[in-house]
DNA sequence: ACCGGGCCGTACGGTACCGTCCGGATTCGA
DNA sequence: TCGAATCCGGACGGTACCGTACGGCCCGGT
């Protein structure tokens, strides 16, 4: 029973039943130890908390980005990363219950972390495909907004969103709307008039 | 010390602690009373629970749509959902709340319901749109998971979430991009090329 | 064989909450 | 004025969890 288990199976619990299932108690009776073999390992429920949380941090930035940065073109990076943001639900639903716990500090703090992380990633993104500071800035909020946003809706209502056929149909058309083709960039904000009166193009 | 004061308190302790803050003692010492009052009122903390679910309910249905489904013009239709949308940050993130606690089966099935009838509305106004079904259905779920993401990404990092002048940029980019304006729709997604083409409605 | 430390089980006190019981206070109609 | 109903406070037992104390088991070194 290592602490890396223990780490481990709070990170299941968090994801399945929120802050409140990360207790001792329970997670010695599913893994078939007490209270004891806790003890011996961590300080406290809290360090038990950090190590989960500095895991699954490291998990959701190094490891993450292990099969993307490599690749040059900034077009197929971004897609690669949306592929890979919707390809696990588990990833998924881990994120929106800590991010749901994140009144606690170091929840909020390690939530805060990635998800600025992911942002900042993404805008850097954006700028590779050419856009100015402020359109690869939005741009890259909108796009990542609807990453965070398909998951929640998904879990929420699971039969209306997408599936199968849909859902690649779904899919394409994220793509085709929140990221630009090199060559084709979108116009900037900068253009947009104040008045209600633009023409969309 | 009415019923319906508890359930306000109930609902304010749920945007603010989570589920575990509904809490019959915490919320009557908020409230200045004690237990016996709680106890006349309701039979049982899962009593209150309901009863501020209904009410939240209510608000996420009837009252939301009431200024806006007498507008016959379906663009500003979804113009002004969105800008309702976006005006009240109080009310997303108690969304957010109640769908991180849908674990509890009360909860997860009004979230299931309020998130279903957002959605099922969306996409009648994507439909009045001039869209056919499955580009409705594709394009109402786009926009319903941008808002809901914007929630999340301005709850989790609210010093990377565009304000004052560039939210305004923001905010029109989005509108721009998602609300097609009568007289220019998307190209359907039934003309990207694929592999198997999809008749389901 | 022995012994010391890594590892765990068990028992205990402390805390926060749920729900119940009952008594007291206030109000209100007859 | 006099109950009676409404509304609430205080005390109680029950449960689930946190953290500690301590004892026992196993296993490698000597």
């Amino acid at each position: 029973m290592s602490v890396e288990a223990w780490a481990e199976a709070a990170l299941e619990a968090l994801a399945a039943g929120g802050l409140k299932a990360v207790a001792v108690e329970p997670l010695a009776r599913r893994l078939g130890v007490t209270k004891g073999s806790f003890y011996w390992h961590f300080p406290s429920r809290e360090a038990l908390l950090r190590e989960a949380l500095a895991l699954w941090e490291k998990r959701e930035t190094i490891d993450a980005r292990a099969g993307v940065d490599d690749i040059s073109d900034p077009y197929e990076r971004i897609v690669r990363l949306f592929k890979q943001a919707n390809s696990s639900y588990k990833a998924g639903r881990l994120y929106l219950a800590l991010a749901a716990a994140s009144d606690d500090p170091a929840v909020g703090e390690t939530v805060k972390r990635v998800s600025a992380n992911r942002l900042d990633y993404l805008h850097k993104c954006y700028l590779d495909l050419g856009l100015e500071a402020l359109d690869a800035r939005l741009w890259s909020t909108f796009a990542y907004a609807t990453f965070i946003g398909n998951q929640q809706v998904h879990r929420d209502t699971p039969e209306q969103f997408p599936d199968g056929e849909d859902f690649r149909a779904y899919f394409k058309l994220m793509l085709k709307t929140l990221v630009p083709r090199p060559g084709h960039l979108p116009e900037p904000v900068s253009s947009y008039a104040t008045s209600s009166e633009t023409a969309r193009q």
